[in-house]
RNA sequence: UGGGGCGUCGGCAAGCGGUAAGCCAGCAGAUUUUGGAUCUGCCACUCCCAGGUUCGAAUCCUGGCGCCCCAGCCA
């Protein structure tokens, strides 16, 4: 089969806010002129498309001003980072287009540097260790509306300080005892202020530095010093780490290092899906979905399986921009980017999903034929096929109606329909099935001239419909994809109910008998292609197998006659 | 009577004192061997509200209102 046609090129991104702000400082040579970005995953999950959001921007940034875009691990908590998702965040990283270069890093690398650093605030007599218990520490942090009261422990002198302190790294002391923390200020109206955790004592294996520490830097004390260390020029980040900034500046501050400044934007929400990581995770822990990768998903891997291009996602996180406000983007629009890419580069092909047996009276028994059809009429140098036709064919159980409503123009008994690139073919009689009275089989008459699908006497149809010879049709199953979710927002849960409540019985339909052209039985796992008429569908990475193909519904086509239909009844 | 952020079309989103871009969706029509694609046209006298400054405000000021985030030894 026909490789797809090229990926549409990415566009110039419209301007946003941190562009301007990026812009700006090469101008005036800021940094040297110099733009150096990081993403920053921590490996606790797969990444999805709110990532993907985060990926372009830094990424993008990167390659529009000439300068790179690291990627750093920050893996500063042993209990839930895994090797596993470091692997996968690579892998969709890379699949998403965007190339790292030498430029990997961890956050658990820096260790012995924060290590360091958190000595020289003890020297400085900016942090000490406490001896709160978890209990005792939320007590005396205050509330949101009433200030917090200093640590007792807040004045030990500094030489007590480090000598706790290198008793905690050495392991002298058990989970939760003991921690250090920042000297800054118990009444701040921000809470991250109020004498914020630096260390923590964890006496577990790391998933890289193996049993070397016992202790572990907390986010804020881990962040900024890597962007630091890694002379990052716009650390961007998330709305929600607006708060975190003073914490940010103070860290680096008081080391009196390198100062990369944090810009924060608001992260992605899309409708009929859920984007927070502890959602998508207990969706996949408690198997409401095969894995990270279900093609309902929508984590990178989940919408790499269903067939989506990243092409169609780097030109969605174009279009959506960058901003500060809280926000709800249409799953439409993510679909509008998979069409306006597939319907420029998949190839066309006929696959009926539910078969509907018709028989071709005058054409002769143990016939048959080669047709011509073009294999993607928005690329011509994709080229044309033959397909098989003969006496009986199967069509779409819904483009046959016995008592159709006015506005439906495929086949009925007495009308003539164009069997696409093949004949004009007319409805004489229909066989039902006497039990149920449902239509088993359609009896139809062709009209020979009309070979390849044009009536020479200039007779027009209102439908063209697509088929596949029974006799050479080969059987497939597709699967068919939904709208996760009933509900727009599914953040928004209503009393008593949970998430998992609006998750949509109908995402995932699976088709056994689907009746698909016989060039199929080549599909490449992964490759996709438009069947006509009925949208756009992946061989199936994992399932699908040469000559028995599985099928993931990628997207439907737009389809007017649908929209009339939900809209009439 | 804590701190931070945000409010421009049904959904995204430009706009940065000179009189409301664009995209998705929707609607109407043309065209069509996919009810696809393509093409045309329509779709915010108005920018959360109220005052004020100004010749002139979505843009500046004041005061309201609404929504989101923060009290992990998570990130």
């Amino acid at each position: 089969m026909k490789t797809e046609a090229p990926g549409n090129p990415t566009l110039n991104p419209p301007p946003n806010f941190i562009r301007a702000i990026v812009a700006e400082d090469v101008k005036n040579g800021k940094n040297d002129g110099k733009v150096i970005t990081r993403f920053p995953p921590e490996p606790n999950g797969y990444l999805h498309i709110g990532h993907a959001k985060s990926i372009c921007l830094n990424f993008g940034l990167a390659q529009e001003f000439k300068g790179r875009c690291n990627l750093r691990f920050d893996d500063t908590n042993p209990s839930k980072e895994e090797q596993e998702y470091v692997d996968s965040i690579m892998e969709d990283v890379r699949w998403l287009g965007f190339d790292w270069g030498e430029h990997l890093y961890y956050a658990s690398d820096y260790f012995d540097m924060l290590y360091e650093f958190a000595e020289d605030l003890i020297k400085k007599g900016r942090a000490f260790v406490c001896d709160l218990t978890f209990e005792q520490m939320r007590e005396y942090r205050g509330t949101l509306t009433e200030p917090g009261k200093e640590s007792p422990f807040r004045n030990r002198t500094a030489d007590e300080n480090l000598d706790l302190f290198r008793r905690m790294r050495a392991g002298e002391f058990p989970d939760g005892t003991k921690t250090l923390r920042a000297k800054i200020d118990m009444s701040s109206g921000n809470v991250n202020m109020r004498d914020p955790v630096m260390y923590r004592i964890k006496h577990e294996e790391h998933h890289r530095s193996g049993n070397k520490w016992c202790i572990y830097p907390m986010y804020d004390f881990t962040h900024g010093e890597s962007d630091s260390i890694e002379g990052i020029t716009h650390s961007i980040c998330t709305m929600e780490y607006e708060d975190h900034r003073p914490l940010y500046d103070w860290y680096l501050d008081e080391l009196g290092i390198y100062h990369p400044r944090q810009y924060e934007f608001a992260r992605l929400n899309i409708s009929h899906t859920v984007l927070s990581k502890r959602r998508l995770l207990k969706l996949v822990t408690e198997k409401y979905v095969s894995g990270w990768s279900d093609p309902r998903m929508p984590t990178l891997a989940g919408m790499r399986r269903r067939g989506y291009t990243p092409e169609a996602i780097r030109r969605f996180c174009e279009l959506i921009g960058v901003g500060k406000k809280d926000s709800l983007v249409d799953m439409g629009m993510l679909e509008f980017c998979v069409r306006e890419d597939l319907n420029k580069r998949a190839p066309r092909v006929m696959g009926v999903l539910r078969p509907l047996k018709v028989v071709i009276d005058n054409y002769p028994a143990g016939q048959g034929e080669l047709l011509d059809a073009i294999n993607n009429p928005e690329y011509p140098d994709a080229g044309s096929r033959k397909i098989p036709f003969s006496r009986e064919i199967y069509i779409e159980r819904e483009d046959f109606m016995e008592d159709p409503p006015k506005q439906f123009y495929r086949l009925t008994p007495g009308r003539e329909v164009r069997l696409r690139y093949a004949y004009f073919i007319k409805c004489e009689s229909v066989v039902k099935d006497p039990a149920t009275g449902e239509v088993t089989e359609v009896h139809c008459t062709y009209d020979p001239a009309t070979r390849g699908g044009d009536a020479p006497d200039g007779r027009k149809v209102k439908a063209t419909l697509h088929w596949v010879s029974a006799a050479h049709a080969l059987k497939a199953e597709v699967r068919l994809y939904e709208s996760f979710f009933t509900k727009a927002n599914p953040n928004e849960i209503e009393d008593g109910k949970e998430f998992t409540d609006y998750i949509n019985p109908e995402s995932l339909v699976v088709l056994k008998s689907c009746m698909v052209e016989p060039s199929l039985a080549e599909a490449q796992p992964g490759s996709r292609y438009q069947f006509e008429r009925m949208g756009y569908f992946c061989a199936d990475i994992a399932d699908s197998k040469p000559g028995a193909p599985v099928f993931n519904r990628i997207v439907t086509l737009k389809d007017d006659w649908v929209k009339f239909q939900k809209g009439g009844k």
